[in-house]
DNA sequence: GTATTCTGTATTGTATACAATTAAGCCGTG
DNA sequence: CACGGCTTAATTGTATACAATACAGAATAC
């Protein structure tokens, strides 16, 4: 229950939950780029009609995490290497600024959040689940950027991390461990002394890091059959 | 079968039609904030179904041109006091830095097609048509990015640009002239010239500028029926 | 006269039905 | 065997129909 701050589920909307469903399952790794998510097959994993199905797909398709093709269908997204190195570069403009704003205005609270985080993924990496570690490692930044309490500048982040998790998908190399929870653990102390110099200039190196763990050389991934996929999920 | 460029009906995305119809509208500030958007009221001025206008309205809402409150219905966005100052922070963050690439890569072409913004948006002036000027104006921003190639960030900038026209439509203080032609013309020279520092150094100071033209203070906007001001650009 | 509940209407949320386009299989031909 | 055209199945794009919710106005109670 400790995590019940960071997303606010809205079990009324069921646009919204199926696509957060797709999201979760993207950034999780369970659907890997260029996996056709067909319309009708969705549908009848999480029983409700294409009109939502669309719609959640064409929510999805707007923060890139799928892309639409006019008379084809919705695919899980393919950043190329140029994209994902525009992502990083992205991020590499807004994060440490926005760091910089966290470790000016974190409560303790705040604080208490950051490390159920870290906490929470290495449970997570303990127990052998890297799709959870990744999309937790990315929700970190995320709450950081919400304590920056910069909703625009959120937003945009949130896309960058999402897309992140789908290059992270294509060009991770094996050969680095996910061994950033040093780093973001002396993120969190920073931000906690309010140590806003420090803060900024820990996220810009662990950027840089995150960056060069990437090997921008195109790799084939196999399409997969989502319905196997989703069904842990579906509920 | 030849392709027909003339008068096709339905050729391609009614829904992206009936999107920039609307974005168009509320970038010219024929669509005030708070204006009602009624889904019916829409479809009979386009001719397309309820279906076609919903997510028109969704491609709206995830840029924040309109605010979509569920079971109510769909309103042109009216940024608060907030996040008009959070929009221009935003780009004061991202446009310097984009201003600079495209002084590194502007080609002649590029910059014949700046200057041309530029001249449109003086006649637009000079025939007194405001909302095409304030247009044209946050077209000329969103070519700079384009110049600047890097679509992520680019499209970024496209959204911050889109709600500033929200933004200068509810914050604009009418003493303050719209002659930012002078700043405009400005920056396409020092990118012409590929002087960077200076085109970054300009558009800090042109935001800067744009930004204390603002009067942050909530006004009352009154709603408006769009039917009449959409049926020019119907069709 | 004011406030309040109730009822009817209008509008949105969702599902289904139909049209248009694409993808695939089949078959004949070179 | 490869290749191209045709036919057919599958999938998406759009329109319509039904269900759920919210809004407005009238009737009633005080």
């Amino acid at each position: 229950m400790h995590t019940q701050h960071i997303s606010t589920p809205k079990p009324q909307d069921a646009t919204q939950k199926v696509a957060d469903a797709l999201a979760l399952a993207i950034h999780e790794h369970r659907l890997t780029p260029r996996t056709k998510l067909g319309e009708d097959e969705i549908g009848e994993i999480y029983n409700v009609s294409r009109t939502v199905v669309r719609a959640a797909l064409q929510s999805l398709a707007h923060v890139q995490l799928v892309e639409i093709q006019r008379n084809k269908g919705a695919f899980v997204a393919s950043p190329t290497p140029r994209e994902a190195r525009e992502v990083f570069e992205a991020r590499a403009l807004l994060e440490p600024r926005t760091a910089r704003s966290a470790a000016c205005r974190a409560t303790s609270r705040d604080i208490r959040i950051l490390k159920d985080h870290i906490a929470q993924e290495h449970l997570a990496l303990d127990a052998g689940d890297n799709g959870r570690a990744i999309n937790l490692s990315g929700r970190f930044h995320i709450e950081i950027a919400r304590i920056a309490d910069q909703d625009t500048i959120s937003r945009f982040i949130e896309t960058l991390i999402a897309r992140s998790s789908l290059v992270i998908a294509l060009y991770w190399r094996r050969e680095s461990a996910l061994c950033e929870s040093h780093a973001h653990h002396a993120l969190v102390q920073s931000i906690a002394d309010g140590d806003e110099q420090n803060a900024e200039e820990l996220m810009r190196s662990h950027l840089v890091d995150l960056n060069s763990a990437l090997d921008l050389r195109n790799r084939p991934v196999r399409a997969q059959n989502l319905r196997e996929l989703l069904r842990a999920t579906g509920e």
